[in-house]
DNA sequence: CTCTAATACATAAGAAAATTAGGTATTAAA
DNA sequence: TTTAATACCTAATTTTCTTATGTATTAGAG
């Protein structure tokens, strides 16, 4: 599954793309295996991407023009490697953005964060 | 729709049902249009649940125990009031507490919060 | 007085996104 | 030699929301 262990699944649809161009816009240039594991890592396991929901996301984002593929041969197997078009790095951007946003919106309508102002 | 103006609304599914508890939660006992009117007042406009995505989720949690209702007349117009019911106070807890978890991890993910110890 | 906007409920068809479950194939390790 | 990990992929289903309706009452503008 998309989200496994930590949160219960329905909390989270919606941020698998914004992730996905973050991670290409630090990292440069990744391929889709290594996202789903970095992810894992990252955030020790809480947040797992399946791969029935990144490929689908990835040949999405493609078609969209966010990002670019080549192909890489390590012996026999293949790895195709993404990287963020010039458009990629902006959607990117505004993507990262609206999240920011919207989270401390929740935070305040959740109010987590009475005042507004707390140091 | 369910978020309009302010975000790209595939950011935020999944978010309904913890904000509807947490209202109640704090709120007490509120009808489904006063929902709908006291979260995008809460958020200036931000966050605007649609009755479409409102009212099958009132039912829902209803369905699964999680709230009660009982209705109230105003001359011939009906509202029907709902409340968390005991279950439905430690669904609002733990909900609240996933998402708090799971924006910290993205913000942390998203390389908002890179040291994790930014005071 | 009449028409519109706001209040207040509801459902149904469709779209979007993920889950679940499968498939192929290579390579490393036990 | 068999399993686990690496590495890609798709299809059926489910969940959740959007969009579009529908009904009805009440307040306010003209």
């Amino acid at each position: 599954m998309y989200i496994c262990s930590m949160y219960s699944s329905e909390l989270i649809k919606g941020t698998l793309k914004t992730i996905v161009l973050n991670l290409l816009k630090e990292q440069g240039r990744m391929y889709g295996y290594e996202i789903t594991q970095r992810v894992k890592d990252l955030t020790n396991g809480k947040i797992q991407i399946t791969e029935g929901a990144l490929y689908p996301t990835l040949h999405s984002l493609e078609k969209s023009g966010e990002l670019e593929t080549e192909k890489e041969y390590l012996g026999k197997r293949v790895r195709k490697y993404y990287t963020l078009t010039e458009q990629g790095q902006t959607t990117a951007s505004q993507k990262v953005n609206e999240l920011t946003e919207f989270m401390q919106t929740m935070k305040f309508l959740l109010d987590l964060d009475p005042q507004l102002g707390n140091a």
